[in-house]
DNA sequence: GATTGACCTCAACTTTAGTTGAGGTTCTAG
DNA sequence: CTAGAACCTCAACTAAAGTTGAGGTCAATC
């Protein structure tokens, strides 16, 4: 058995501490229903320990690029009443490996046209696809298409 | 010989139009140094066809991630008489390149490290390099925090 | 020569992701 | 028991990148 304080529960500058995340971002996400604390007598936070991987997976969703929004929802889809499994955070990253991928691609054709135009330095409105996505890159959701057909 | 008309100045809403963004934004890359617009007798902007290639250039930029206060910078270097010339815009245009290719690789080491977390579905803060970037990534400095395209 | 659409300024508002500060309470070590 | 660190709430502020609206002017057409 392990000694008692590695189950209790992270105050709030503990668990500030070890995500690397402001008290005050994490108040603004409760505010925002994406994490959740218990109380002491005292009205102070208590955190299950749990909250550092959700915390974690708020972070990484970040530097993917997703709004908190859209990491709430995620987030929603976590069981309710248990401690999700490593299963469940293994779903939830699997969508950010579609994020992730869909980005990348995007960035990848947007420097294939740069790179068609950087010898010519045209950036015309009416001929420069780099001008003329004619897709939308940022819909979110919608991946890189084929929004670079060279001209 | 081309017809006066390809010559005259465009007002905001062609320039509007012809650029895709709307005139509020175009009033707002001015009040912010991005652009300039001559004036006529009765006070309305009359802007110089290669801010045409100026707005190409920030709604470009801003595609690749850049932040207006960077892509300012990038603006101000460029020529102050005269018209800037495709040599000039080549040079702005490799910048681009740089931030592209950063970014990029930035993203596909995200994803590298993705991979070996599905598997696990870990987020552990101790061991999963995910919530531990240690590289340049996650420090402020370079990155623009938001990656996402304006819609 | 009037109408109508395009344009002008200025101020206030929007969204996202938080931070800062004031004023007050709780927890813990000595 | 008490000092001080850590915590609480609430409101206001920040920054980026604009948008919206009010109230007024300009310019091109009938």
């Amino acid at each position: 058995m392990q000694p008692a304080t590695t189950h209790r529960p992270l105050t709030i500058g503990e668990l500030s501490e070890r995500s690397g995340v402001a008290p005050s971002a994490l108040h603004f996400y409760e505010r925002n229903g994406l994490i959740e604390a218990e109380r002491t007598a005292g009205n102070q936070r208590r955190y299950r320990r749990d909250t550092l991987r959700r915390v974690a997976f708020i972070k990484t969703s970040q530097r993917v690029g997703l709004p908190l929004k859209d990491i709430r929802e995620a987030l929603d889809s976590l069981p309710d009443g248990r401690t999700p499994t490593k299963r469940d955070w293994a779903r939830l990253s699997l969508r950010w490996r579609k994020e992730l991928d869909d980005r990348i691609a995007a960035l990848q054709h947007l420097r294939n046209d740069l790179d068609g135009c950087i010898g010519c330095g045209c950036l015309s409105l009416k001929s420069c696809t780099l001008q003329n996505p004619s897709d939308e890159l940022g819909a979110s959701g919608a991946g890189a298409q084929r929004w670079n057909q060279p001209t």
